[in-house]
DNA sequence: GCTCAAATAAAGCCTTGGCTACACTTAAGT
DNA sequence: ACTTAAGTGTAGCCAAGGCTTTATTTGAGC
């Protein structure tokens, strides 16, 4: 094709790209996981229509997530009842919810605006591998000890 | 509805997840228009199949993207032709550009491994908002004079 | 100048994640 | 117990962003 035409192709590898898809495949999911937990925790039970208030959709589209969520085994949910998670769904919303502290407190830390760093993790936070996070955790403990913390 | 039953909601409000969907339906474009400027810069012209096989996508992907950049006023082709940027374009691309090379480098600036701060930027770049960039430069410009840069 | 392969386009399908409109349960009030 | 409103569910639509399959166009090679 191109390979023996004048510029040769510096290989920008589209797995970048595919990860990226693919971690934005399951971040709604996390949201509403990390949501439906929060419900729970606060009023005993998630029902759909605090579901959708909450993620600022209507019910229908809540509807549909928690259907999403159902068939991932995330969520249990009887007809007309409350929507509850398994201890799958149930440990991928603590670890959400942990990462996006996470991700709060490191934008903090480099100097974001409060404000700011709350909207802004909301979108960050799906991308955060485990590794990045780690090493997020390691700046966070060393800024809140050491020299140049904001 | 739930206003004056026992539990207070403790609104979180939901413009969070708004923003970051707003922010993720530009993020697909963005790459897009980004990747066409690396290849007109490198090889004069993008053509679709350079353009799908860095995205890692199938042609027809590639053509649809490109519609939807013509239709956004980013992108102009002729049939059967290349793909040029527009001014505007153009302009977003070098945007996307800076924007990622300031996330990676505030990650790497942070302890992240340089190749895991190029893919999780792929994903974080499209949700650091113009407050958040500002910031990560400071940062950054702090971190090379100052102390503890990693 | 014809043929044929490669590149592009066009058409049609799928899933996701929104929406509106409408149907049906539940549960509350009288 | 009946009525009725609120809450859920279902159906059907839309756009985005993938895909495969099929047609068309270009342009290179003979």
């Amino acid at each position: 094709m191109n390979d023996e035409t004048p510029p040769p192709l510096t290989a920008a590898q589209p797995e970048r790209f595919s990860q990226a898809r693919a971690a934005q495949a399951v971040a709604v999911l996390e949201d509403y996981a990390e949501m439906i937990g929060d419900l729970i925790e606060e009023m005993g039970e998630a029902r759909i229509a605090d579901i959708a208030v909450r993620m600022g959709v209507t019910h229908p589209t809540a509807t549909k997530a928690v259907a999403r969520l159902k068939r991932e085994g995330l969520a249990v949910a009887r007809p007309y009842r409350g929507v509850f998670l398994t201890d799958t769904g149930s440990a991928l919303a603590d670890r959400v919810r942990a990462r996006h502290r996470t991700v709060v407190d490191l934008l903090i830390a480099v100097g974001v605006p409060s404000e700011n760093a709350e909207l802004d993790a909301e979108g960050i936070e799906h991308y955060v591998t485990d590794v990045t996070l780690a090493a997020f955790e390691r700046f966070l403990k060393r800024a809140g000890s050491g020299p140049g913390a904001a």
